[in-house]
DNA sequence: AGAGCCTGTAAGTACCTGCTTGCAATAAAA
DNA sequence: TTTTATTGCAAGCAGGTACTTACAGGCTCT
């Protein structure tokens, strides 16, 4: 692989394990199996190494799918909040260095980050289901998705963390929160066991 | 004040604003107004006393209460999740400072932590609900309750650093977050305007 | 007035931090 | 073959880190 690419994401993995102050340059290069000047060389400072290593190995803001016109919103929903699920989890600790430091550094997160669109992407999709007359009228759509979509974030960056406070399968704890979420927007869900 | 404390104060406000690893001795000596030296006679080290600013200093564990037999579940867990709302907000740089170091640090959190205890509490008073019949059967207490929490927690500690992101005043969102949430177990509330 | 305690000042330890300089080795491009 | 670009190695810089030692002043209690 490319030295490049090898460092920043040596260096995006150091900053998601230990953070902005504890990602440093000896780390970093210790992590890529180069030398530290070598860092220097390519991206003259930890600064700009940093900022350029979370912007290309954070969460791809590759956007996932939501039909454009609601047909069976439990499958929908549920496939679409599992995928977003796994690709949290797959990048827990960069979401959680990055909670983190957000203050310190807000210039770490981008404005087109895939969780921002992702909450307009869910009101748009509750937004469609009321105009059908499929979810109630009185609840608002943005508030809505933050439901679904913050209850799926802390979930899956907190849960191999602290194993005693969630302690159920993720598959069951994404089941239950759709379906809380859906029957919460009024959307009738066929009961269960 | 007495010293010690305005010390124990002045550790956590810098930890909660720049982490374990930034916050440095003589920057708490600076905001405690006193000597760095003193730190270290008071505490023995940085370790002790960061993990006793943010053991009495962090969020308090007093329970807020929430009625044994529920009655009205509206109005009972609207004030009690604006309550923890308020608290959370109040605790929002620690909250986030320490998520982003629970990897590093994972002693800092008390596992007798206030929103434990929140998850379990809320938990039961869903189970009730189901018991008496007002609520959904199928639904799992603790995802539930886990909709709610987690919902309010994450809108607590990012609205004011994402306010693009967040635009709507707290209370018309936990006013939205528990219309969704009670609807979403089952409980019947009000339509409004 | 004297004893004990708490605090501040000054200086210094050993180590880590981001970053730089100088020079040699290598390998592809001309 | 010569040139050029990329990398590694060794050493070092100035500043910050947690933490220590030694000494002096002020406070309360007896």
């Amino acid at each position: 692989m490319d030295l490049r690419t090898r460092i920043l994401e040596a260096a995006a993995k150091v900053y998601a394990d230990v953070g902005y102050r504890g990602a440093t340059t000896r780390r970093i290069a210790g992590e890529a199996g180069c030398n530290e000047l070598t860092l220097f060389r390519h991206f003259g400072s930890k600064a700009t190494l940093i900022h350029d290593a979370v912007a290309c190995c954070g969460p791809e803001s590759k956007l996932i799918p939501l039909p454009e016109t609601p047909l069976e919103p439990y499958t929908e929903v549920r496939t679409w909040a599992w995928l977003h699920f796994t690709q949290m989890r797959q990048h827990q600790a960069m979401i959680r260095t990055t909670i983190g430091e957000l203050e310190e550094h807000p210039e770490l997160v981008r404005p087109s980050d895939p969780y921002a669109l992702a909450y307009g992407q869910l009101g748009d999709y509750i937004r469609k289901l009321q105009a059908a007359g499929r979810a109630h009228a009185d609840v608002d759509p943005e508030s809505a998705s933050a439901v679904l979509l913050n209850t799926l974030l802390l979930n899956g960056i907190m849960r191999d963390l602290m194993p005693e406070l969630v302690p159920d399968t993720p598959e069951f704890h994404v089941d239950q929160f759709v379906l809380v979420f859906l029957r919460g927007i009024g959307v009738t869900v066929p009961p269960r066991a």
